[in-house]
DNA sequence: TACATACCTGACTAAAATGGTCAAGTTTAG
DNA sequence: CTAAACTTGACCATTTTAGTCAGGTATGTA
């Protein structure tokens, strides 16, 4: 299973753009300028973010990054996916050699796995960037 | 978040042992060969699993390991926690100097991971051994 | 038209985690 | 007394992670 920083930034850096991009593109500096993450690192994970169509880019002075869909159809399991954060518990399958492929013999826990990423994969497509951002504003309060 | 081979490993080798311990102690060298798993790594996870009173041992020839307890009082979160797959999403604690403490400011999605790790910990907090071999016995049919 | 600001791309890397192996025991049934 | 089995701890190759670095390219504004 992979959940790991780069799932996180990615997330924690659309919530802070989708809390600014009201009026103007947010450039990455400020991203990362508010939320403390690495300004090559945060240029790595838009690129993806953009490439999924989550994102859109806009060049030159005063340019930046603006979200490409509402928040409500913005899922986590979007984000995750697009930042290659696999929800995947377990790979049975590249150990075909040890009698775990998926199929006739399954490896005596494969069904285990299955539920547990139906389980966390469930609670990823429910949860959307909206939700987040809600969330966060009841926190602050 | 951890959770990899280690944890599996050892899941199935609980699985595994919960079959065959009605009668005799069973060895290391058995499970490694009927679930494919080095026997040095098998020795590691049941050491762990020892110190944590889920098996115990029986030394000398003949001798092996047996469960602690019923296959229904072992729970998923036992076994994982016995062998250090800890289900913890995201370390945001480690990052004290970068606004994540988890006290007053919190970053923008602790909350999130919090709530996931809840989700998840229920899954294998409602999990047993003996709902495993239930469903594996199921399949095999 | 210059130039600063911002996006864009790809190569590189230190440190940690993973998935083991290896060596050297100790214990006990037969 | 010896072979089978548990026990302990050090060691290590590979992969992943979480970035950095070095160069670009595009474009709004002065």
């Amino acid at each position: 299973m992979k959940l790991t920083s780069k799932g996180r930034y990615a997330v924690m850096a659309l919530v802070d753009l989708a809390r600014f991009d009201n009026i103007n593109p947010v450039s990455l500096r400020d991203i990362s300028l508010r939320q403390s993450i690495s300004l090559d690192y945060l240029e790595q994970i838009f690129s993806k973010l953009k490439k999924n169509e989550i994102v859109k880019s806009i060049r030159g002075t005063q340019g930046g990054y603006v979200l490409n869909k509402n928040p409500n159809d913005i899922k986590l399991t979007n984000i995750f996916h697009a930042v290659d954060e696999k929800v995947k518990t377990v790979q049975c399958k590249k150990e075909s050699k040890r009698g775990c492929n998926g199929k006739a013999t399954k490896c005596i826990t494969h069904n285990l796995w299955d539920e547990l990423e139906i389980h966390i994969n469930t609670f990823f497509e429910n949860k959307s960037l909206e939700d987040l951002i809600n969330d966060n504003k009841e926190t602050r309060v």
